[in-house]
DNA sequence: CAAGAACGAAAAATCGATTTATCGATTAGA
DNA sequence: TCTAATCGATAAATCGATTTTTCGTTCTTG
């Protein structure tokens, strides 16, 4: 009955020490590689862990250690392939340390942002990395400043005075945009986007702005965006439509407003390239396979993770100096939703092309 | 300086009894909401409370707890829109009832996914949300049973004799995806899937085949899967149709299926629902925006979130009886991607129609 | 050979809570 | 009036590890 109760309950490093003839103290230095324990000693204890199936219980190890072993990760959403890598990614990275990764989703709310940090420095986290809903100045980054939280803001940032910063170069790649836009001879460019408010948004119209302009000075960029949701932008874009504007391409800084655009294109029946171009910012893997392909800035995900971690850690280890403002290059995919303007939609080379075999 | 170094610290349980005039003990059972004390030395402790900023470490509360506050959670992967907002359902049902989620992806791996699961073991976690990479037969349910784990299997599940089940109802759903097909005129399909030895998927087919038979003792079904990764299923698709096999709908039964043959059909120069019709297992976001929209099955991510942490808490609850295996009913989504065959290519009523503006 | 340094391991304190055992004061009952 | 029961609160034990302190041996060294 013992011997069945005994069995029930996990083994402590009580009854390691126990089965081993010795002390918990010296199972913990065996267990933590001090070289000060005898060979016959721990030898024993290795013996009595196997035997056992003993693990650390890493709860009640981070309870003593000054810094916990937990990462925390707070993500705008979870639904979208960006952020779905990212957590994976995150996650990877943290366990090869021997972290716990413990993710949630702000579901875009600042709100919500702030309370799920709040908890995460209830668990006394080491560290957190936070994606931001808006930009680096929410509340959020004011609650760990304010507590003196380390962490690291990705994304939606572009650099701060208290915590490292790692995000897509936007400004690069859409001028890269504009580049393959007013290349190929556009020269009536709307540009859709959501929360102009944040810093990376912003980026991303100057930087396609500046470079459009750059390369032709009688470009006409017109802006549409939206503060609240992506159904505002979807009514602001249908009445524009509407007043009878027609730009040659479409150039969207989030991937969902390239949703937004295709289904409008899709309402009034307008087709990818020939009657309109479209670029959008993030890609997807649908995109490669719809017809057309839809071209996109492809942004470096394991990078910016990796590189968060390992700023992240370097600050957990305690290293000083000023915050750093990583921007990590993206890659622009040419597809075929990208034509010349002009060639209107009986002209061919469109979506009814023939795609090679092979 | 005192005054510092304490305020640097966060406010113990020890500090709020001290600044009230009580014991740690008096403290922890008011915020525990036991009614055998003294009004006036609760409201003193709600004071002290609210003027340190105190909060309960969860960590530490934990550690004297038998059940931890913790839940797992371990997805085959986060980067679908399937998982990722399962993975915030989850963590949104967990964290009303008190609970932490720790979520982790298994990456399609079964050998990572019994790792994760050992680690979730360490942390003595109250409860495991699994979704299986192949199914309840794994190793990682074996591993859960073998230790005595309280868990809940969803989506790639059927029944098992240990844990409660929660997945979407395949066989209903299939069968009406057959309605749709056999009943538009269909005698030719195709299905094609991965991994058959999943118990969904199976019952995806045979609910699939079941139906179209009945409807149509003469139509045609055709199968493809591959058990490995996507590649050998593309690889497979490819010489079907190379070897002149002409069906004039398929049918997949996941959703890197759907993007499989959308890239293949392309490949030919082949549009649906003209050239061939596609139906697939697992909406997304895009599937209504692009050219055509794509048919699909929707899950129902929250009825299966909610339910599977119903159950699960039930159980930890300390809930006994056999195990129930629940099956959520799903959506069919009929689109444009289905036509009727031997509208040929050129007959118009496809991918070139005009949609109604409005 | 005795004092001191070095070594290895055990004992004890600690982390921050919860829970159980104990204790003093008040009230009830004999 | 004295004992027993009740009540509220405190002290102490506990969870499972880590870290610091203490202690007994052995090895140096003057």
């Amino acid at each position: 009955m013992t011997q069945r109760e005994v069995q029930q309950r996990r083994p402590s490093i009580h009854d390691v020490a126990s089965h081993a003839g010795v002390s918990a103290a010296t199972v913990s230095k065996v267990l933590a590689g001090v070289t000060t324990v005898r060979p016959e000693n721990a030898q024993r204890v290795f013996d009595a862990v196997e035997r056992l199936g003993y693990r650390v219980d890493p709860l009640a190890s981070d309870m003593r250690r000054a810094k916990r072993r937990i990462i925390g990760a707070i993500m705008p959403e979870f639904e979208s392939e960006f952020f779905g890598s990212m957590v994976t990614e995150l996650e990877g990275l943290a366990e090869q340390r021997g972290y716990t990764l413990v993710a949630a989703s702000s579901r875009e709310s600042e709100a919500r942002e702030k309370e799920i940090l709040a908890r995460m420095h209830d668990w006394r986290v080491a560290g957190v990395v936070l994606a931001p809903v808006r930009n680096e100045h929410g509340p959020a980054a004011a609650f760990m400043k304010a507590n003196g939280m380390t962490g690291v803001l990705i994304d939606r940032v572009l650099s701060d005075d208290a915590f490292d910063t790692v995000s897509a170069d936007s400004a690069a790649a859409s001028a890269e945009v504009a580049r393959m836009l007013v290349g190929n001879g556009h020269s009536h460019i709307l540009v859709i986007g959501l929360a102009e408010q944040a810093a990376t948004v912003r980026a991303r119209l100057e930087g396609f702005r500046t470079q459009a302009l750059a390369l032709n000075p009688s470009v006409r960029i017109d802006v549409i965006t939206s503060e609240v949701s992506v159904e505002p932008l979807r009514a602001s874009l249908r009445d524009y439509f509407a007043r009878g504007e027609r730009p040659t391409a479409v150039y969207s800084l989030l991937l969902k407003g390239t949703l937004v655009a295709l289904s409008e294109f899709r309402r009034r029946g307008w087709h990818c390239p020939n009657d309109i171009s479209l670029v959008g910012f993030d890609d997807a893997e649908w995109m490669q396979v719809t017809w057309p392909a839809i071209a996109a800035v492809v942004q470096p995900v394991r990078q910016i993770a990796s590189e968060a971690m390992n700023l992240l850690f370097r600050r957990v280890e305690g290293a000083m100096g000023p915050p750093t403002a990583r921007l990590e290059p993206c890659q622009v995919l040419m597809r075929e939703s990208v034509g010349s303007p002009g060639s209107g939609p009986h002209s061919g080379g469109g979506d009814r092309q023939q795609p090679p075999l092979s």
